[in-house]
DNA sequence: CTGAAAGCGCTAACAA
DNA sequence: TTGTTAGCGCTTTCAG
């Protein structure tokens, strides 16, 4: 029988058996971004995981806030999937009450705060670490490029790592002052654009902190035009370990992305198939030194604490 | 009936109308990445255009051997998509006999040699264009910097951009041996490496092309490194117009990509739905100035031709 | 434990 | 036109 049905080349057809069964194989993932590299690594991670447990994922950019309003009214996950991921989504408590509506298995990564279980990072520690690497390395005027809190997306994780930032410095009885922090829009142009802000001021700091690796590309491609030497005059440390890190020869602190979406995957089928009881899970981060981080110049700033 | 409908929140099940109908409302995606810069924005063209359509995606990441030999073997899409696109997909005869058995409406992206209708750029024009531009800058001496042409992956299009650069050089009548082009693994890190082994050479030549904008950074990095000036002692174009070119400042040959994803998926759309015969398109590219290119430095080679 | 039959919730073809 | 019914191809339940 097996055999006949091998050389006939059968194939069950998903539609029926889902009809039959009511499980549909298939996650939802929803992201704001889908080619941002965090986002982007995280989805192959999950796409991975989703393919080799026999599941398919289906994609849903929450990016443009049209997409974003139509899917919280129509809730297209429902009757479609069987469970999903929430990655970065920070919703609204109308938002939040829909996805509790859907009544199916969910889990959420990066800080997600849908009150599903979640597979993160510390971003708090993880932007104290780098700071405490600058306060090491002799730093005390330390300042941070970081995105627009106000911004509903990455809300979450600036707010965290920008109290990351505050709290190590206070803890080594540095300034921490507001104006240790300056906003522009996430990215690249944003890092750059905020770099420009510490130029123009009367007295640069020794050392800059970035939310993020492309905030601190940007960063480091002002200090070029401005012929400034990192780590001479600047040191320069970023966060995520972004794919580019490492060829523009950035210190950082890494978090491992793909991980979280393959880890959040597994959880969720946990749920799922085993009826296991979800817990949150917090992945390390881990400081990755380069070369754009080294004492500050003698006399440019006062010796290291003793 | 429609308001008793909605007061009970009632959703059509899509199992069973796929069932009952045979139509999936889902189209497959096959790509052998889904991180990197052009296959991220491809996808979420086609995300956006099949979402906009009422569509759901299906995403196959075949990077991986094994995965794709699995993929060919069981043919997963079979009863499971209406439609397929398939991006950048470099086949086998065998290959492509499966999917051509899929006996479905297909698209290709990027110059897959599918036999199925195309969306795509002229990568041969486009990276004669580029030369050209160095040539009317007065380089006479001008090196490509590419991935490997053995590489089963973005094989097409190396060596559709190798022939528009050797192409370009034999017009203008400029030395175009092989030793014009140095290979190394397509990437940042590639790009990097190509740049050590022209800056070993007896004789630097006066601009570079590079077969992609990440292969460009990889240069732009090893030129920083060296403390060479660019474009002063060399200029460096680029292909693609990546996200991060503009911040770079680095010329290059513009491609639509995200644009590329929603024309290859209306013309998969207008095929299922209104039985159009669909044709190749191509999408023209543009040649983008930036600060990495400019005319050789006095003395360094001959000057421009009259 | 094996095999037959009754749906799953739609669509499409048919009758009225 | 509008209303009715027979499947679509599985899973699952219930007899045997």
């Amino acid at each position: 029988v097996l055999q006949a049905a091998a050389e006939l080349s059968y194939v069950p057809s998903p539609a029926a058996s889902r009809l039959a069964s009511g499980r549909t194989g298939t996650i939802g993932v929803m992201a704001p971004f889908t080619t941002r590299w965090f986002f982007a690594e995280v989805i192959q991670g999950a796409e991975r995981a989703l393919r080799e447990a026999g599941y398919d994922l289906l994609l849903y950019n929450l990016g443009d806030p049209a997409t974003r309003r139509r899917f919280f009214e129509t809730l297209p996950l429902r009757r479609r999937v069987d469970g999903a991921l929430a990655v970065a989504l920070y919703t609204s408590p109308a938002e939040r009450a829909s996805l509790r509506a859907l009544n199916i298995a969910m889990s959420t990564i990066a800080g997600s705060d849908t009150g599903f279980p979640r597979v993160g990072i510390d971003d708090q520690t993880g932007a104290a670490m780098a700071v405490r690497h600058l306060i090491l390395l002799g730093h005390r005027d330390i300042a941070m490029i970081s995105g627009n809190p106000d911004d509903p997306i990455g809300h979450l994780t600036t707010v965290a790592r920008r109290t990351g930032f505050l709290t190590a410095l206070c803890e080594a009885g540095l300034p921490d002052g507001p104006d240790r922090v300056v906003s522009e829009p996430w990215g690249v142009e944003g890092g750059a654009r905020a770099m420009e802000q510490l130029l123009a001021r009367a007295r640069l700091p020794t050392a800059v902190f970035a939310e993020s690796d492309e905030m601190a590309f940007g960063a480091l491609q002002t200090l070029r035009r401005a012929r400034l030497d990192v780590p001479g005059d600047l040191s320069v440390i970023g966060f995520d370990d972004h794919e580019m890190a490492a060829s523009n020869d950035l210190t950082t602190i890494a978090q491992p992305a793909v991980e979280q979406g393959r880890l959040a995957v597994r959880q969720l089928l946990d749920v799922l198939e085993r009826g296991a009881a979800a817990s949150d899970v917090v992945l390390p981060t881990r400081l990755v030194v380069r070369g754009t981080t080294g004492p500050p110049r003698a006399g440019r700033d006062v010796a290291p604490r003793a």
